[in-house]
DNA sequence: GAGGTAACTTACCCAAAGGTCATATCCCTG
DNA sequence: CAGGGATATGACCTTTGGGTAAGTTACCTC
């Protein structure tokens, strides 16, 4: 009688998992990390606690896995983005062009990757290393190409560069996430504004109008 | 016997004050609001938790007074250079300038600013809201500027780009935190390159050289 | 259909941290 | 030099939230 509602739902354990992850990306995104509760997400995802507990172990397994789930999704797009033969400012405005369409449907997925409250060793720092990495040598990659047609080749200057950019990024989401009536195409073209306002010279124009990259 | 430490000291309030303040700003800057412990703050001024109640009420008002603390040093220098006829890039580049200098014996103040585990009501929402305020019409009214140089004026653009600035401020600051062996005279002329590669065209180069900035 | 296993829950434990209380010591003033 | 107020503290209270123990139900296989 005292465990009244217990007992399976005959729900797969790969289903509920997917459902936990999807709550808790949008609360860790939300609020972050530190401020999260595993009660909340277990609450959110309509299962108790305990059942979290038992699938991802810690709030720091269920981070982490989040993690996965939302740097995958963005670093598989960018190198598709990397892999196409755009150079300089354009291939940063398609990079961005693919960035704001992912996130359309879930913009918090973004705020995993640099919450500041979460831990910093363990799973989580091991999961977020291996997508710096694979996010950041796509960037100095892109940056690095940008700065050598100008002659620039210091690297400490390409790091520093690659950070700005880095974060660029970071904040036009953020810009958009207070603006949610702009669409994902509206953004890019606002990008490419203001790249145009920041480098007088005009980069290529058809990423805007190019139906590939929709 | 058993509260044997206690009793006053001699120090002042106003002198205590600004110690727990100092100490909390870098606890506070370091590991985020959500993260810091009151308890841990007193240990590191070298008083104990109470006191810190005595004198701040909260958790919350001493972050409140961290936030004036380091927000007035920031926005008076800010101020300072939009003083200046500097337009462009050029008043860009004297901000960071001035924001370096400041930073460098205290770099976490800048965190106090952006820090997302802050309360989000009350008085610290109020004392962000005024010097967000006082620093965004400072930052817009020079995004502005250069915008208007090349004949975008559209409002929404204005505002995303000095979201965009506001956190290419915050970036380089950051990537300077993790460089501690950069100066802030070399970190000016690292923005100087930066800018040259983003733009072509060469903004005035005198800021560097210049003895008035020092 | 008996039993093993995977899916699920309620009720609880406990450590951490925000906040308070009662008390102790010192300085300043009349 | 008496006492009021400012400066200071150890011990405590209370809430929050990560984590767990133990029990319940359903499905699957033989």
């Amino acid at each position: 009688m005292s465990r009244a509602n217990a007992g399976t739902k005959g729900v797969p354990r790969a289903d509920r998992e997917l459902q936990i992850v999807r709550a808790a990306c949008e609360v860790f995104g939300t609020v972050g990390f530190a401020k999260a509760s595993v009660a909340g997400i277990a609450a959110d995802a309509g299962i108790s606690k305990p059942l979290v507990y038992q699938y991802f172990g810690s709030k720091e397994g269920l981070f982490s896995a989040c993690l996965t789930h939302g740097a995958e999704l963005l670093a598989s797009d960018m190198e598709r983005v990397a892999a196409d033969d755009s150079v300089g400012l354009e291939r940063g405005l398609r990079t961005l062009d693919g960035i704001f369409r992912i996130l359309e449907p879930q913009p918090w997925l973004w705020r995993l990757f640099f919450d500041r409250t979460a831990p910093e060793s363990g799973d989580v720092a091991a999961a977020r290393a291996f997508y710096t990495d694979r996010i950041t040598r796509l960037a100095m990659e892109g940056v690095g190409e940008l700065m050598a047609l100008v002659g620039d080749d210091d690297p400490l200057d390409v790091s520093a560069m690659t950070a700005v950019w880095m974060n660029v990024v970071d904040t036009l989401v953020t810009w958009w996430l207070d603006h949610p009536e702009v669409t994902p195409s509206q953004m890019t073209e606002r990008c490419y504004r203001l790249i145009v306002a920041l480098s007088g010279a005009e980069p290529p124009a058809q990423i805007v109008a190019d139906p590939a990259a929709r």
